[in-house]
DNA sequence: AGCACGCCGACT
DNA sequence: GTCGGCGTGCTC
């Protein structure tokens, strides 16, 4: 983008014929938080144009009535043409850029890449407090006169808009009960008997706190000299005052104020006290704005030495990074790979450069930022989803401006990409391989792995993807040259690998020998890890109870009635879920059908393994880890914590078992049902396979001792399962690649998947065949579906999915907009109107 | 995405 | 006769 579109443009001037005076027209394409394709351009009004600049956000009126804050993308003299009115922007909201040109640099590439709107991708890079929305506020109108032809309604939604001044259509539409109070609105409307206007609203409040200052009387040195005197028969007060000139006029460092909070809490004076002294205007407060950033460290820096092989690879690392290609660093579990981050994070920061440092969601775990404040102190930030607004909006400027005090390094979950930076020197994707790096829903569609290598190359900064089993993706553009390759084979702390078992369950339920859902192995191993004080992890990819019921007679399954899925059964709360919407029914145990009363669990969720284990083996502390269990704010933390402390044996849980946690005293590792992970329809199944086992097994072992893993299944002979034995990716790796080529899937190809919903079945039916219809005109054999997907209804929505294959070495960009052309024509087709169609590329 | 406008069925 | 359901089109 040329320099001078971030200047308002002083050319060309024209005559004004109203004002007699030379004018310029300057107009702003802005971006709206909408999903819309263009952009939308207004007329920047004169007052206006000596401070608008690309970059700040504006305030537009968009349509009758909403009013956005938009954010300026482009300015020039360009008069559109159209035979619609140019609003003018309202008011400027910033002074300076709060989006950076390498950021819509970054957003334009998505837009085109994942095809998304930049509306989407402004959606969803900026923390939502700085995106406004109008309010639409209704108030009564005081200069009218309550007549007698009003509804009983009408009356007493007017009474109530009296009773609270003003009131948004929210709270009335929960006042009337009703799902839309737009009708009685309107007759008020007209009757004049109220008022309606729309409202911007600033979200974002900074956080203050009472400061105390020394009152304008006492400003002299007689003054206070004075004040002393005047104190000597309060003693509480003096001491309180005395206390405050030593850490504020008398210190070697004079500061013209306290918090008030430190001030009571260091002289140990207390509320009372205080408010004497400004009673008698010898002290006064103020609200001051703080910070709501930790910049709080417990203790100082510590860099740790590498081990031989750590630091081989830190200088391969370092040598690959000079040329600038994304470095896949392929180290196996507990290869220390994060003391390498922190190295060359070190680097980065003694040269003033910024440091992204992306996790998976679920990685962002207590244990790893511990370990980042520790190295680096409140040079460490961290952002991610659970933050509340006003947090993210203050880590947002803290990276964009060169604070006295700012984070030079960013922990966060996939939308740290989006953050403001200024000067990036290094990006690190840890466990690239992670499929919480995509974002599902909304739009955009986007792999924050594959978005971290384009922002790298926008800021030329180098790209660490890390991880102890890659993606298939990632390898494969490291063995043809598009990444380079470095690889960690030897365990830090020489802990060695653990010894992995396969039982077979399908010979042990013949033998009868079974414990309940345990093989006889994974039994013995537990017990003997208990007797010796040791801990446990048992992995099983399923929460809840049981999977499903059935009805032993006729052989009927309880299904949502919103989605096309079993109910879920949780025991603990006596109710039948749906995971895909929640619903809830309670347990009638009663069929369905043919109302008998022998309802069967079928299949193990994490809660029956709990309770099981909790028979099996009374004396041990079993919890569990899954959804259920964290979604409490702090249930994550504190389960990891109690683990850490011992205060649990053994630990059961969801793929939350598998991530970057370090544990010292795990010998015995669980996998109970791999089957379940293998026989998953999808071509990416043992890909999946062999990165969870691994993953999971990396937790155990223990310094000088090795660890043990079980792994369950029917099919001991299967060959990914002695891949994972032997710890051969590459065999597994060349192996699926044959596959992946033959059947055309990535990495060879790209795909596109495109969803179509709608509430109608026959509807959707309909666009989904005309839809595949019109790709294959261009895509011929490389159109797979309309197929319903496994789940092929949610929440009263059906769908369909069509998924494109794209050769690697094609007109990418081309092709979506071929794609996306055909999805246009359908949506525009009548009776089309309540389609729902987006396309995710590289879908997950 | 919202929201207004416009056209057809089930109600006072 | 009207209310309100949804299908359609537009927003600088």
């Amino acid at each position: 983008m040329p320099k001078d579109l971030f200047l308002p443009h002083s050319k060309p001037d024209k005559f004004c014929e109203v004002c007699n005076t030379m004018s310029t027209d300057l107009y702003a394409d802005v971006i709206l938080p909408l999903p819309l394709g263009d952009q939308f351009t207004y007329r920047v009004p004169p007052e206006f144009q000596a401070s608008i600049k690309v970059g700040i956000r504006v305030i537009v009126q968009f349509g009758a009535r909403k009013f956005f804050s938009a954010l300026v993308y482009r300015l020039h003299t360009n008069m559109p043409v159209g035979s619609f009115d140019i609003k003018d922007i309202d008011a400027v909201l910033d002074q300076e850029p709060i989006v950076t040109q390498a950021q819509l640099i970054l957003w334009e590439w998505l837009v085109d890449y994942y095809c998304c709107t930049l509306g989407e991708v402004y959606k969803a890079a900026l923390p939502s407090a700085l995106k406004l929305e109008s309010q639409t506020k209704i108030s009564f109108n005081p200069h009218y006169d309550m007549p007698v032809d009003l509804s009983g309604e009408e009356e007493a939604l007017l009474l109530m808009l009296q009773g609270h001044g003003q009131a948004n259509i929210q709270d009335i539409n929960r006042f009337i009960g009703k799902r839309s109070a737009f009708s009685t609105l309107k007759i008020l409307l007209e009757k004049n008997a109220i008022l309606v206007e729309e409202k911007v609203e600033e979200n974002y409040r900074p956080k203050t706190a009472p400061f105390i200052f020394l009152h304008a009387n006492v400003l002299t040195e007689s003054a206070i000299a004075q004040t002393l005197e005047s104190l000597k028969k309060a003693r509480k007060q003096l001491t309180l005052f005395e206390f405050f000139l030593s850490e504020t006029l008398y210190h070697a460092e004079p500061k013209a104020s306290m918090e008030k909070k430190e001030l009571l809490e260091r002289s140990q004076s207390g509320e009372g006290i205080l408010r004497a002294l400004i009673d008698k205007n010898i002290l006064r407060t103020e609200e001051i704005e703080i910070g709501r950033l930790d910049f709080s460290h417990d203790q100082e820096p510590v860099i740790f030495d590498l081990n031989e092989a750590q630091e081989v690879a830190l200088e391969q690392i370092g040598q690959q990074l000079r040329g600038l290609k994304p470095v896949l660093l392929h180290g196996i579990t507990s290869s220390g790979k994060t003391e390498i981050y922190i190295k060359l994070i070190e680097e980065q920061l003694a040269k003033g450069n910024q440091v992204l440092y992306l996790v998976p969601e679920i990685g962002l775990t207590t244990q790893l930022i511990t370990r980042m404040k520790r190295a680096f102190g409140d040079r460490a930030g961290i952002y991610h989803s659970k933050f509340n607004d006003a947090e993210r909006v203050e880590i947002w400027f803290n990276t964009l401006h060169d604070k006295e005090q700012s984070f030079q390094l960013v922990l966060g979950a996939r939308s740290a990409v989006f953050l403001p930076f200024r000067k990036l020197g290094l990006i690190i994707v840890d466990e690239e391989h992670e499929n919480s790096y995509k974002q599902f829903d909304p739009a955009p569609r986007y792999h924050a792995r594959d978005v971290a290598v384009v922002l790298g190359q926008i800021h030329h900064a180098p790209v660490i993807l890390g991880t102890a089993t890659p993606s298939f993706e990632s390898y494969f553009n490291a063995k043809t040259g598009k990444y380079a390759l470095v690889e960690l084979t030897e365990r830090y702390k020489n802990i060695s690998l653990p010894e992995m078992v396969i039982a077979d369950v399908r010979e042990a339920t013949r033998r009868k020998q079974m414990k309940s859902l345990l093989t006889p192995e994974l039994f013995e191993q537990i017990n003997t890890a208990l007797a010796n004080d040791e801990q446990v992890i048992l992995f099983q990819n399923r929460r809840g109870f049981a999977p499903y019921l059935q009805c032993a007679t006729c052989g009927w399954i309880p299904k949502c009635r919103h989605c096309d899925v079993s109910l879920t059964y949780h025991k603990h709360r006596g109710a039948m879920i749906c995971h895909y919407c929640g619903h809830t029914e309670s347990l009638s145990g009663k069929c369905g059908e043919c109302h008998s009363e022998e309802i069967r669990t079928r299949g193990f969720g994490t809660e029956k393994i709990e309770e099981e284990l909790s028979l099996l083996f009374p004396e041990a502390k079993v919890a569990r880890m899954d959804l259920d269990t964290t979604r409490a704010k702090k249930g994550y933390e504190r389960l990891i914590y109690q683990f850490e402390n011992k205060q649990i044996d053994i630990l059961v849980g969801t793929q939350m078992v598998t991530k970057g946690l370090d544990f010292d005293n795990v010998s015995v590792v669980g996998i109970l049902n791999a089957d379940q992970l293998l026989n998953y329809p999808d071509f990416r199944s043992y890909e999946r396979s062999f990165q969870l086992i691994t993953q999971v097994s990396g937790r155990a072992g223990r310094k000088n001792k090795q660890g043990r893993v079980v792994v369950q299944t029917t099919q001991p002979k299967h060959p990914v399962l002695h891949e994972v034995v032997a710890n051969n990716f590459t065999q597994l790796f060349n192996r699926q690649m044959a596959e992946r080529k033959l059947f055309k899937y990535p990495p060879y190809f790209r795909l596109v998947k495109i969803v179509i919903k709608h509430k109608n079945q026959e509807r959707l039916n309909l666009a989904a065949s005309q839809l595949a219809t019109l790709l294959r005109k261009n895509f011929g054999f490389n159109i797979l579906g309309p197929e319903y997907p496994v789940i092929s209804r949610i929440q009263n929505w059906f769908q369909k999915e069509i998924w494109v294959k794209l050769e690697r070495d094609s007109k990418l960009g081309q092709s979506k907009k071929q794609i996306m052309g055909a999805v246009s024509q359908i949506k525009s087709m009548p009776n089309h109107g309540n389609l729902i169609i987006h396309a995710d590329v590289d879908p997950m």
